[in-house]
DNA sequence: ATGTTTTAATTGGTCGACCAATTTGGTTCT
DNA sequence: AGAACCAAATTGGTCGACCAATTAAAACAT
């Protein structure tokens, strides 16, 4: 990240530049798939970076599933074979930020799967849930007020209710940064907040009769606006 | 995470217990949307917890943007509202390891979008990248063996054709460990291989003529044995 | 009074030393 | 010879001290 992909910052770079001497490594064979890595001390020094450096890269790996690390034990190459980490390594070493019409594009299909599953997984819980979100959005949306935030913890139920943790992990990580695109540029629209409880009604009852089709319908009505305004983004 | 949230592992628990100090001082109001975290030491101390795991907590928040660090000036909270902050620390402290159905049933929908989105997006540098895995993967089917990382690199390429950046990054996530469990599993049935580069020339093809629907079709056709193998694990 | 410069304190980031768990090789006992 | 065991060395994780950048206040000049 910043948010999602990089989680550091600074040192970004020194980071990619530790991954690239690693998969040299495996590129040439001194390491391989499902070994065990040089110590962490070791490494850095061969390197000639510090070790919190090196620890760092690791930690980007690991989180892109390429490395495990075993506590006082070793840090093992994934056994996945070289083609797919290099490919993978070359692809995390080109992440760039995200740009928001992806941000929005990605939810859009993210959810309108979601939705479906939701309507025909979800649990007496969670449609109790979704309700409570959407009695919450209704609250402020009626009171003229922005209702960004009700909004978004609405879909978020919904992926809940998907019962795919896949899925639901991959709402979380996103939603952040579309709430905090909306409330800078104050794109809702507070006029339209009338129909836009309406159409989360819609949504709401066709979750609770199970209805995936329906549930799609209204969400893809639901996001005709949104999808514009991502267009032209 | 391992691998996909938690990026530690043994004081994930001692992590959350720190995220649900900061979920109370956000709920109490003694910390708003948009303020500044008292210091790290202070908050340390605070909570009685060293520095170190306070950070991981803090890195873990800034994973899912709900903190924003500023290098030498502090760290704020995300301008979020609190109902969302709240609801997604709620949401943060439940996350599970994913499995692995939801693995492969976000994979499908995320690359039955994504696929349209190459065919009708595809750069001509991006079109011979798929190109390219794709000869990869003929040749080691053609050889009767394992082809399990050149087939994901195939499809990663064709995330990246999507030229969808949010899209790309979680088929580098989820793509791993999809792998292993193949692997793992001895899923691959090199028996079908012949079949399967078929169906990938299909959808290289529909890529290169920019036909959507077609290769979204060739895509479902392809995941098909891989929809009843998910379904039943 | 006001605007500018300096200075001291606070910040997150980094480093090297230490810790406990794990591994490994040798030793001993059977 | 083989199995069981123990101790030394190696591992990733953790901690407290230090660093440079930032900030905000105090001092000064106008």
């Amino acid at each position: 990240m910043e948010t999602t992909q990089d989680i550091i910052g600074k040192e970004v770079s020194e980071s990619n530049a530790i991954i690239k001497k690693i998969r040299e490594l495996i590129l040439t064979k001194q390491l391989e798939p499902g070994d065990r890595l040089p110590a962490e001390r070791e490494l850095a020094q061969k390197f000639d970076v510090s070790r919190n450096q090196l620890r760092q890269a690791l930690q980007k790996l690991e989180f892109y599933g390429l490395v495990k690390k075993y506590p006082q034990s070793g840090t093992r190459v994934s056994n996945i074979g070289v083609t797919a980490l290099n490919g993978m390594m070359s692809d995390i070493l080109q992440l760039e930020k995200p740009d928001f019409k992806s941000l929005v594009e990605t939810r859009i299909i993210m959810e309108t799967q979601a939705v479906r599953l939701a309507a025909l997984r979800r649990t007496d819980r969670q449609l109790k849930e979704i309700e409570k979100t959407h009695e919450a959005y209704k609250l402020k949306a009626s009171k003229g007020k922005d209702a960004v935030e009700e909004d978004l913890m609405f879909h978020i139920k919904i992926a809940e209710a998907s019962n795919n943790s896949v899925l639901r992990s991959m709402m979380l990580i996103i939603t952040p940064e579309i709430i905090t695109h909306f409330i800078k540029n104050k794109v809702c629209d507070k006029e339209q907040n009338y129909l836009l409880v309406e159409e989360h009604q819609n949504i709401v009852n066709a979750i609770r009769d199970k209805d995936a089709d329906k549930a799609e319908l209204h969400l893809r009505d639901h996001f005709k606006e949104l999808y514009k305004y991502c267009e032209g983004a």
